[in-house]
RNA sequence: GGAGAGAUGCCAGAGCGGUCGAAUGGGACGGUCUCGAAAACCGUUGUACGGGCAACUGUACCGAGGGUUCGAAUCCCUCUCUCUCCGCCA
């Protein structure tokens, strides 16, 4: 959620920023925050002034009481007994205030950053660059969800029949793949000073907003009832909720963490023909990276992450572009964010296998997520997160780009991982 | 699931209904001492929202939410969580 005092002291920037993702009426949503905003100063003025108030009268009380004066501290009660109606009311006015500007808050997106460029939907994303040879496959190519069967890898109807549409079971080489790439990836990530976290699948309410995902996304995640949990639409929830409602000293930063698990998510209503197979996913595996930064820190950050990503695909072979997302695509919470997509060469079409972003302190303001600086001075941090990567497409395209007649060619740098070099 | 105990500042741990933002100890930080360090000694050590250029200042916060009272960390109610013992169990 987006500062106050950000809206209050920049309010043509922000309103410029917003118009990048379409936003109508901008003008109208921030001046409704000012003024909730002031509605909530004024009040809350009114209620201290009338509290301190009290308070001497209290405190004056007491030592009339003690010095035996009954008479006199009889008196100043009565004087006073109004007085309490009257801060309830106040107190009462205030928390609607609060209430209304929170509730405004949380409907207000992301400001996006400075390069991002405006844009309603995926045409207005730049292509800012695109890695690998697009692979020449022959006629008989066929797409991963043909190839699963053919090697009996991965099973939709063992899965349809003990879960649901879009559970499907690994099986044989299939599940080692997976093993293997979620090792690769941690291992790599290691490698880059990503300390490894292994946290709980599903989180509480308050974990929820933390990151964002409550109160608008509450349909996206799956919601145990009985206890009030959510299982994790992505490792981001838990690992960045770690940091809520802390205040870090300099040292502890920056904050490299990484994590596998599983995902999930209902997906309601986006099914359809460009679904198919591993394109979409209710319970998917992905490994995240997650980063907390100082301010100053976080746009190389970003540019630190896109590029440990990048070597990722590298080092898997696989052809890819790097999207800049446009402000009309991207997710809500994210002040810039990059898209890398594998070339799925017998689909022919680009797959979605990582989503890089900077939230700035977008989402650290919802967290209380603060660090003391050298002056001692508190303020907001900035969150980051990236997938690195997300398994099933990956597997789609490794298994569609390198197809052969023998088999399906293993990277090879996986092999030492799978223990095998083919899948046939 | 049954029984009991508890929740206070970075941590440990006090706190007769009024002067408690909160004793004391530890830690951390700064200083004195020292060639340097340890020890010892001295000092500092909150967060949020307001007002003020600032020094400073108002309010709130002792798990959360209600209540009693002129006044609540302290009394009452509800909830949540933690711990111990028993049961069950990967």
């Amino acid at each position: 959620m987006l500062q106050v005092s950000l809206i209050r002291e920049q309010r043509e920037a922000v309103i410029a920023g917003l118009a990048k993702r379409g936003l109508k009426d901008a003008a109208a949503i921030i001046d409704k925050a000012v003024e909730l905003d002031h509605l909530r100063k004024q009040t809350q003025q009114k209620a201290d002034d009338l509290k301190a108030r009290s308070n001497a009268e209290a405190k004056r009380i007491g030592e009339l009481m003690k010095s035996g004066n009954a008479e006199e501290a009889a008196k100043l009660r009565t004087a006073i007994a109004g007085d309490k109606e009257i801060l309830k009311k106040l107190e009462e006015e205030l928390a609607v205030y609060e209430e209304q500007l929170k509730q405004h808050l949380y409907k207000i997106p992301n400001v996006p950053a400075a390069r991002v460029p405006a844009g309603g939907g995926p045409d207005d994303n730049l292509n800012v660059h695109q890695h690998g040879a697009i692979p020449k496959l022959p006629g008989d190519a066929l797409p991963h969800w043909e190839l699963i069967k053919k090697y009996d890898i991965i099973d939709f109807e063992l899965g349809n029949k003990i879960s649901g549409a879009g559970f499907p079971v690994y099986k044989g080489k299939g599940a080692k793949l997976q093993r293997a790439l979620i090792s690769f990836f941690l291992d790599e990530a290691e490698k880059a000073g990503y300390r490894e976290m292994m946290p709980p699948i599903v989180v509480n309410e308050a974990s929820g907003y933390g990151t964002g995902q409550l109160p608008d996304k509450e349909g996206q995640m799956y919601h145990i009832t009985l206890d009030n949990l959510y299982l994790i639409p992505t490792a981001e929830v838990p690992i960045t909720n770690l940091y809520r409602d802390m205040i870090l000293n300099e040292n502890d930063l920056p904050v490299l963490n990484v994590g596998y698990t599983p995902c999930f998510r209902r997906e309601a209503g986006s099914w359809g023909a460009h679904v198919r197979g591993l394109n979409r996913l209710h319970q998917f595996d992905k490994v995240e990276i997650v980063q907390i930064r100082k301010p100053e820190e976080s746009y190389q950050a970003l540019d630190e992450m896109c590029a440990y990503v990048q070597s990722l695909l590298e080092k898997l072979e696989l052809p890819y572009r790097k999207l800049l997302l446009c402000g009309g695509d991207m997710g809500f919470n994210s002040a810039m964010t990059f898209d890398m997509e594998v070339f799925a060469a017998a689909q022919q079409r680009w797959l979605e296998v990582s989503s890089v972003s900077n939230f700035e302190t977008y989402q650290a303001n919802r967290l209380k997520l603060r660090y003391k600086n050298k002056e001692g001075k508190i303020q907001l941090l900035h969150t980051l997160n990236g997938s690195a990567l997300a398994l099933p497409r990956i597997v789609a395209g490794i298994l569609e780009n390198n197809q052969t007649s023998e088999g399906i060619k293993v990277p090879p740098v996986l092999v030492s991982y799978t223990g095998f070099d083919l899948i046939n």
